[in-house]
This record gives structure tokens, C-alpha cells and sequence, in this order.
DNA sequence: ACAATTACCTGTATGC
DNA sequence: TGCATACAGGTAATTG
């Protein structure tokens, strides 16, 4: 699924695209992923020229001539492509999981898709998200101490401390699982019972597993899953997530799977039972 | 402020 | 073959 170096890996061919072209015409069918609403996503982006192509944790953003911005998060399943198209949008034709779609002044479309709808896309002035949002570890400034201290703060297991937006952006399941499986650490043992030391490690691996991700274009973990601009899997292989039975590429031991929270909604996590043993009392 | 739980959604896989 | 059920999980909303 999407997490940051998918986002990251659209955000730069985005930017090549669409950076400098004026959209000419837009269109969204499903109200439920459209914000703030169809008529206003479709008038505020009409006519404006795209200034730049930026992100922030998952979120990918464009700001527009007119003040606004174009907004996407792509969830679970969203995927946008850029595709030679005509000059005007013939929403009839399109496929039942394309959602939006905008026509560029250079005979390009760029579609959004979107099988599961849990992405969104929208207009925006107000970006709240960029104060809300948890550090960004590739950033220049990104301070790896100050992190690890407040993540140590927390109650929870660390692998749901790791998910929460809030305390770092840009992490899902495949790279939190990376960073725990790469620090050797149990994805169920208690934040406040990891060591500082420990819990540096465990930062300490976050800029270079994205960033490695990131050359590689992001993961896909089945055929059908994430997709780049131009339709392009992902080459990046996780250790942990979605490996499960496989040798640990450590040690050899079949990985397992597990599950936090509670059945319905409960979010599976993948671990290597011999490099990364509990070390704490349940 | 924090932690835990639930709802949202549908293509794919599995079971009988 | 067909139908029913389970599963996938990022995020917002809700509850305690």
C-alpha cells in the first residue's frame, strides 16, 4: 500500500508532469472522497496553472495559481497516471474506479483510480496537516533524539506508536515493520519498555530504509498492487511485511505474522521470532 | 492527552 | 459452479 516512498515516488514524477501546466478541465464523480465537494474541487482547480509538486508524510499536494491546492492521498489502493488523452474529459468512457480525472493544456490526462475508495482527493487553502503531522525523517532538521524521546513516552506497542501519524509521518505497515525488523525489535513490545538506545536504533533506520525504498521506486506486494505515474511496479523488497513462512533473511527462521487490536479492525504485523524476541512481560 | 475500538470500502482468496 | 464468508488497512470518529 502506499506509505511514504510510494507517495514520494509519485510526488517526483508528478512534478515533472505536471508542474507549469494549466488544467483545462476537471471532473470527480464520488462525493464521499471529494472535498470539500464535487462543483467546488471542479471550479477551483479549473483554469489554474500548477505551481510546484510537494508532500508531507503520505500526503501529496500541488499548489495552485489561484491560491489553493490540489490535494491527493492515495489510501489503500489510489493510484494517479498521467496519460495522453484529448482535450476534453469524456467521463463516460472512463472506468467504473476511475474517480477524477483533469485535463492538461499539453493533450494529458491525469486520472485518479481508486478500486477501494479509501484515498482522497480535493481543494484546499488551509493545509492543517502540515502542523498535525509528525516529523518527516528525511528531512534535513529531522531531530532522530527528540523522536525517539517521544515515542518512549508512549504506552502503546511500539509497532501502533510507529503507525500514528501524529508522532512520525509517513510510515505504514511495510516500513514499520522494515525499521522493527531491522532494529531486531518484537513489534508488540511497549514503547516505554524500549531502552533509549534501543529506541535510537529503531529512528536511526527510518531515513535509510525510505530512502532506500525510494530508489527502488516503493514496494508492490502483489501483482495489481501499488503502480507509479506510469504504471511501473515498485521494485522494493520488504524483510518482514508480507513474508510470512519465508526465511528470515538474517537468520533463516520462517517470518510470522501476527495481529494487533482487535479482530474486525485489527492490523496484521510480520516479525522474524528469533532476531526479534519479546523481551518483557505480556 | 492518550489509548483502544469501530466504520468505511470492494477485489481477491478461500471454504463448503 | 455458485454462493457465502474472510481478509486487506489508512484514517476519522467515537468511546473510555
Amino acid at each position: 500500500m502506499p506509505e511514504l516512498p510510494e507517495a514520494e515516488t509519485v510526488r517526483r514524477q508528478l512534478e515533472q508532469q505536471l508542474v507549469g501546466r494549466k488544467i483545462i478541465q476537471s471532473w470527480a464523480r464520488l462525493p464521499r472522497i471529494t472535498f470539500p465537494n464535487i462543483e467546488t474541487f471542479a471550479r477551483e482547480t479549473q483554469n489554474q496553472t500548477i505551481i510546484a509538486a510537494k508532500r508531507r508524510g503520505k500526503q501529496i499536494y500541488f499548489p495552485l495559481s489561484n491560491g489553493q491546492n490540489l490535494l491527493i492521498h492515495l489510501g489503500m489502493t489510489g493510484q494517479v497516471r498521467v496519460i495522453p488523452g484529448e482535450a476534453v474529459l469524456l467521463p463516460d468512457s472512463f472506468h467504473k474506479h476511475i474517480h477524477a480525472a483533469l485535463a492538461l493544456d499539453n493533450s494529458t490526462q491525469l486520472i485518479f483510480t481508486d478500486p477501494r475508495t479509501f484515498g482522497k482527493i480535493g481543494v484546499s487553502v488551509e493545509l492543517p496537516f502540515l502542523q498535525t503531522m509528525g516529523p518527516e525523517p528525511l528531512d534535513e532538521d529531522f531531530d532522530a533524539h527528540a523522536l525517539a524521546q517521544k515515542l518512549a513516552g508512549r504506552a502503546t506497542k511500539i509497532k501502533n506508536a510507529l503507525l500514528d501519524q501524529k508522532l512520525v509521518a509517513g510510515l505504514g505497515n511495510i516500513y514499520a515493520d522494515e525499521v522493527l525488523w531491522l532494529a531486531r525489535v518484537h513489534p508488540e513490545t511497549h514503547a516505554n519498555n524500549i531502552s533509549t538506545r534501543k529506541m535510537r536504533e529503531i529512528v536511526g533506520h527510518m531515513k535509510p530504509v525510505l530512502e532506500r525504498a525510494i530508489a527502488a521506486r516503493g514496494a508492490t506486494l502483489q501483482d495489481g498492487g501499488y503502480q507509479d505515474v506510469f504504471g511501473q511496479y515498485g521494485e522494493y523488497h520488504p524483510h518482514a511485511y508480507g513474508n510470512t513462512g519465508k526465511p528470515c533473511e538474517r537468520c533463516g527462521a520462517p517470518i510470522q505474522r501476527g495481529v494487533l487490536g482487535a479482530g474486525k479492525s485489527g492490523r496484521s504485523f510480520h516479525f522474524c521470532p528469533k532476531c526479534q524476541k519479546r523481551k518483557e512481560a505480556k
